[in-house]
DNA sequence: CTGTTAGCGCTTTCAT
DNA sequence: ATGAAAGCGCTAACAG
């Protein structure tokens, strides 16, 4: 009825004739507390409807048990996947988490990182922005030992573990893919060379290729931000290379699908004239018709890898970590790119 | 250097000469503190690198400056927009936000209210779970006055404000739009409907049935989940019908798009043989092949209303505010119902 | 316009 | 196995 007052430890203490402290640690389960004890503190604490206060816990301990996540953007279908599997892990481990997007800015970026600090987030889930240059922004997070772990787009710090998959590999299994469908000239649509996922992917294209025996020259990398807009943007490029390119590798499923609608108009057959191979392995990819070859990117169990690391670390600091995570990924083969029929 | 020491109000009060109480109004930006005071506080503050202790400040204001957000699932396209819309307008007001999802299940979504009750959310917006059967679980929440808004998913409850689409006229504007296309036959996939959202799109669409004088018989509506498996699930049920549907009507994309590319499989020419409209228009719409004819939903601008709503009540409990707010949608028409060529 | 004082609810030595 | 006491950092009467 008195919806007002808070029950408080005391409330329970002076019911059983103990003091706070006792109740406190009953509550949480300390081994020099009698069972008996234990479990009529329990049992009262229900009785009252007891709330732990975390504010007041938070306060004394320093500790605020608060995870901040930093994501370029929550609406994709990528990121919600990630989401959803660290909101499952430290829901589950009784953190709280803050979510902050970049939207693809460094500034943005930066802004969120203060936020992250004012708020004392006991450890941060980060994957930095597009045009992210450097980790000054994050100078404070470091100063203070908050532990930080980057996924997806990462950075090389010594202090920081990264959850990723195999970015080189992937690049190269599509693109090996792409060559054994006797594609002749394989180009590549990727993005910002500065982000690792960008940039290891190209490599795997470019070591894909030379060890075919193919030449890359540079005007077969298409930089682009790789969005919606990829293929009305980068079309025209493409239908004025000479020879034309027979197979395209994308670095997102987005941008691959936007390339094959405009493909489409411009009356070129898939996978007949130009095979193409996309990456993320997101729904979209079996909408399209034909359906898209992607590399499956296991969201859910990066965000799932990424929390239980940091929550590791926080658990025990000394604890030497391993500097990186490496994920499986799989190429999913589907008609986009299958010239020719398996035995 | 030393990272471990607090800057707290009294190390700025103990430089200034000045009492805690005073520096802790200058941070605020109190009326009644001096201005050459204040700038001189804010100056030390900046210079000692102070940062604001929010748990002490929440224990004492017994107010968290935290909001709590429960939806069924966060990796659609339409939720996570919902929530960018809403992680913009609250961190701009400087709260936090707690986010949980109920995985479409009611037991879960308990839970999801306990962990938020838990963490003494200032206030609450929830979508709920696909089966929540009533509001009983929020009864703790009603009860300590904690203000929640709901919306999309909404319930009726003299104290909570709704933000929604008018999901009536929806259903109605989208069946209209298939009998001005000459359907004879129209029937309707939707979800439960105990939820507004479907039994108001069912609504929308006997009623536009019934104002075209055609009959609505109970086989016409088929229930389902509306997900990726949708397509396979009732692909049958359709086939079977006699006579065969000429029109669907869907409550949501992910299931029109899987009903179209069984459609498409079963040999049925789309919008020739049959016509469809779903609902959310999510970027699969323009996907699939024909682009699907669907209802935008405002997805960002839900989120930014309802956490504007929310945080108004906090702002002025005693504001009478409104019960419903209704945000427009649109009709958007593309191949997939397009039989009769525009003038 | 500024200062004094008294907690918010919890945890944690240090005793016993 | 339990208790006493101090304090985390901030705010809000109340007083002046």
């Amino acid at each position: 009825m008195d919806s007002t007052k808070e029950v408080t430890i005391y409330d329970i203490a002076r019911i059983l004739n103990l003091s706070a402290s006792t109740v406190s640690r009953g509550l949480k389960d300390h081994p020099a507390i009698h069972k008996e004890t234990k479990r009529r503190i329990l049992q009262t604490a229900r009785e009252l409807g007891y709330q732990h206060n975390t504010f007041a816990s938070n306060l004394r301990q320093k500790k605020t048990h608060t995870l901040g996540v930093i994501v370029p953007r929550l609406n994709s279908y990528f990121m919600s996947t990630v989401i959803a599997g660290i909101e499952r892990i430290v829901n589950e481990a009784g953190y709280n988490l803050i979510i902050s997007q970049s939207l693809e800015s460094a500034e943005k970026e930066k802004s969120s990182v203060e936020t992250m600090y004012n708020s004392r987030t006991d450890g941060l889930l980060v994957s930095v922005a597009y045009d992210t240059p450097d980790l000054h922004h994050l100078d404070v997070i470091f100063k203070k030992n908050i532990p930080l772990v980057f996924f997806d787009r990462t950075f090389d710090h010594p202090d920081c573990v990264s959850v990723v998959i195999d970015n080189f590999k992937a690049g190269f299994d599509a693109t090996s893919h792409l060559l054994q469908q006797g594609c002749k000239k394989i180009i590549h649509v990727g993005g910002n060379l500065a982000r690792n996922v960008y940039a290891d992917r190209f490599r795997g294209y470019k070591t894909a290729l030379e060890s075919a025996g193919q030449k890359f020259s540079s005007d077969m990398f298409i930089l682009h931000a790789l969005n919606e807009n990829t293929g009305k943007e980068i079309i025209h490029q493409i239908l004025n290379m000479d020879p034309k390119p027979d197979g395209i590798f994308t670095s997102n499923d987005t941008s691959a699908v936007a390339i094959m609608q405009e493909l489409k108009i411009a009356g070129l057959r898939i996978p007949e004239d130009i095979a193409i191979v996309g990456f993320n392995n997101d729904p979209i990819s079996k909408v399209i018709d034909p359906n898209l070859s992607t590399i499956n990117y296991p969201g859910e169990e990066m965000g799932e890898i990424a929390a239980t690391t940091l929550l590791n670390i926080l658990r025990d600091e000394r604890t030497k970590h391993f500097n990186t995570i490496i994920l499986k990924h799989e190429l999913i083969i589907r008609k986009s790119s299958l010239r020719l029929s398996a035995t």
